[in-house]
RNA sequence: GCGCCAAUAGCUCAGUAGGAUAGAGCAACUGCCUUCUAAGCAGUAGGCCGGGGGUUCGAAUCCCUCUUGGCGUGCCA
């Protein structure tokens, strides 16, 4: 209902402007073009055009002399306003009438659990690449806060009409996979000759989670496995490994709420040639060099900071070629958007790593459009517990894992805390968010859902049920807290818009704080029990309303909506 | 050194395709439960929006520069 305000009252000052030009009072030109906002402060109006002042270059008059004379001609007949005023510097504020606030309600009750959805995808087909945490080791905060960024993020875009899927690159080949092998055959080898005896590699993984997995294969096949040829070893140490691991990641996953429609394996486009192939395009459209027997890429011609080396001289891809053609893959399978979300730990190679998907050469090279990524960089998370910071260093494996964390912290808290603004470090505190009160906002919402709940059972109970909108008076809704309350209802496919353009799921939390402080104002406010007939239905309504839109963020964040606290 | 991200109330953060007097939560202080869930509400106090320049009708927001902090800068992934 946002949106038809606005565009109403962008047709209202244009119809104005119009008239006064016939009438000569203001010189011809162009439609007059302006924002219309919704102002801060709502003493100004519900909605204030800024037209009158963004037009004061072109028409060589101040702006509050051409906001005088545009309201000379508004016609506000027929319209969603009652008034309107000039105000400040040249604004035209203008003030909603109870039809407006009527038609939010019926909106939600038409769309329901589809109330939100917009449709500026048109069904186009979008990738979500995240988390695809290395599979050698368990998953860490930085994996719990992308997972969470990616997961609420597919959501948003499919409310606002994308197609989604949502992919989990795994990389189950190269250098890694190779210390992985080591790292546990390390292990094994302990089991039976003793810790001191076998050394382990300067390289490899320390984490328990390698003793556990050394232990299991000692558990299954004793020291079967001690005298067969080193080769054959490392590969069933990767063989059992990996597949455990990528389950495991799956587990954790699935109870943190997140599901992924692909796990892709990296193993397979070097298996059928995908990568082969690729650097073969590279090489033809000269994009390439030779020097000290390595492979390199002209990324610095490509517009990177400097060139990479593709192919070593052991023979072997570089992670830097395997993600050049896993990303032209995305493409081949047809997706018109491939969205990347990366840790900030990683944004060195991501930039080169855009930078080179995205130039016209390589994107001629392989007749791909490199509009069509996206790379997304959140910051670092700072764990702190206490105000102490945790340190997490992976290298002595004693991160805190996302399975410890969800062990600690409630999965409602966690998606919830981890859904803050990608760009900006995020300090998570262990103590606040394990904390049932009023200090975490995740109880604060779901507070005001369960509230509304036990409401309308209450009701129910003296057989009063929830009406249609065709049933009551919404127009008897005239307190500032119902007022407030509708109009923050009515934001929200204005937030799911702004949040899929920016790419930026946190603004769905902040909407649905807002709306349920909205709501707790109302409900201190405005009794609804024992009330007359027609404001009790009214008032009612408002509640189940906001109780539907509530839960319908709160589905979008993957967080659970309790029905009683 | 170079690059990316940040800096807003005591703390954690909103406000960012430029808009009117910069907001919230926590912490501090004052009130509100015989009546629909007090996990709630109302109020007081708290600010050279890191410093300095610029762009324009207008800058926390855009540009330049400096300072501070995080991260990156491998024939690792």
């Amino acid at each position: 209902m946002i949106d038809k305000a606005k565009k109403q009252i962008d047709e209202l000052i244009n119809n104005a402007y119009k008239k006064a030009q016939s009438a000569g009072e203001l010189p011809g030109g162009e439609d007059l073009s302006g924002a219309v906002e919704i102002p801060r402060d709502t003493s100004h109006g519900d909605y204030a055009s800024t037209h009158a002042m963004a037009a004061a270059k072109a028409l060589r008059l101040p702006p509050r002399k051409i906001a005088e004379t545009l309201c000379e001609h508004i016609d506000l007949d027929g319209s969603f306003f009652t008034s309107f005023s000039i105000a400040g510097p040249g604004y035209i504020n203008f003030v909603l009438s109870d039809k407006w606030y009527g038609e939010v309600i019926r909106e939600v009750e038409t769309k329901g659990g589809d109330y939100g959805t917009v449709d500026i995808g048109q069904g186009q087909r979008v990738m979500v690449e995240f988390v695809s945490a290395n599979p050698t080791g368990p998953m860490t905060i930085g994996n719990a806060r992308g997972g969470v960024l990616g997961d609420t993020l597919s959501a948003i875009l499919e409310r606002a009409g994308y197609n989604v899927w949502r992919e989990f690159l795994v990389n189950d080949a190269g250098n890694q996979i190779d210390i992985f092998g080591r790292s546990i055959n390390a292990r094994y080898m302990q089991l039976i000759v003793g810790e001191d005896t076998f050394p382990f590699p300067e390289d490899g993984y320390h984490g328990d989670d390698i003793r556990a997995l050394a232990q299991m294969i000692w558990d299954a096949e004793g020291d079967k496995l001690r005298d067969l040829p080193e080769d054959e070893r490392l590969q069933k140490f990767t063989e059992f490994g990996l597949p455990h691991n990528i389950a495991l990641m799956k587990t954790h996953l699935e109870r943190y709420r997140i599901r992924f429609d692909q796990w892709f394996l990296e193993s397979s486009i070097h298996k059928n040639g995908y990568i082969d192939q690729t650097i073969k395009l590279l090489e033809q459209g000269g994009l390439t060099y030779e020097k000290d027997g390595a492979l390199w890429l002209k990324n610095i011609e490509l517009g990177a900071d400097k060139d990479e080396v593709l192919r070593k001289s052991n023979g072997f891809y570089t992670y830097y070629a395997v993600d050049i053609a896993y990303h032209r893959e995305k493409l081949d399978r047809g997706f018109d958007k491939a969205i990347d979300i990366w840790g900030a730990d990683h944004h060195g190679h991501v930039i080169r790593l855009k930078a080179t998907m995205t130039s016209p050469q390589l994107c001629a090279a392989f007749g791909i459009d490199g509009e069509k990524y996206h790379f997304l960089i959140m910051q670092m998370v700072r764990l702190t517990r206490d105000g102490e910071t945790i340190k997490v260093s992976k290298r002595t494996g004693k991160a805190l894992t996302l399975n410890d964390l969800l062990d600690e912290i409630p999965v409602d808290a966690c998606r919830f805390f981890f859904n803050a603004r990608p760009d900006t470090h995020l300090e998570f505190d262990l103590g606040l968010a394990v904390r049932q009160d009023s200090e975490n906002p995740v109880y604060y919402v779901q507070y005001a859902h369960a509230r509304i709940c036990s409401l309308i059972a209450a009701l129910a109970a003296e057989g009063r049920a929830v009406s249609n909108c065709a049933d009551i008076d919404t127009g008897i809704l005239s307190h500032e807290s119902e007022i407030d309350l509708i109009k923050q209802i009515a934001l929200l496919p204005e937030e799911i818009t702004i949040a899929a353009r920016d790419y930026d799921p946190s603004r769905i939390n902040k909407y649905v704080v807002e709306l349920a402080a909205r709501f707790h104002r109302f409900y201190t406010v405005c009794r609804i029990k024992g009330e007359a007939q027609e404001i009790l239905l009214a008032r009612l309504k408002l509640a189940d309303t906001t109780r539907a839109v509530i839960k319908n963020c709160l589905d979008l964040l993957g967080v659970t909506a309790p029905e009683k606290m």
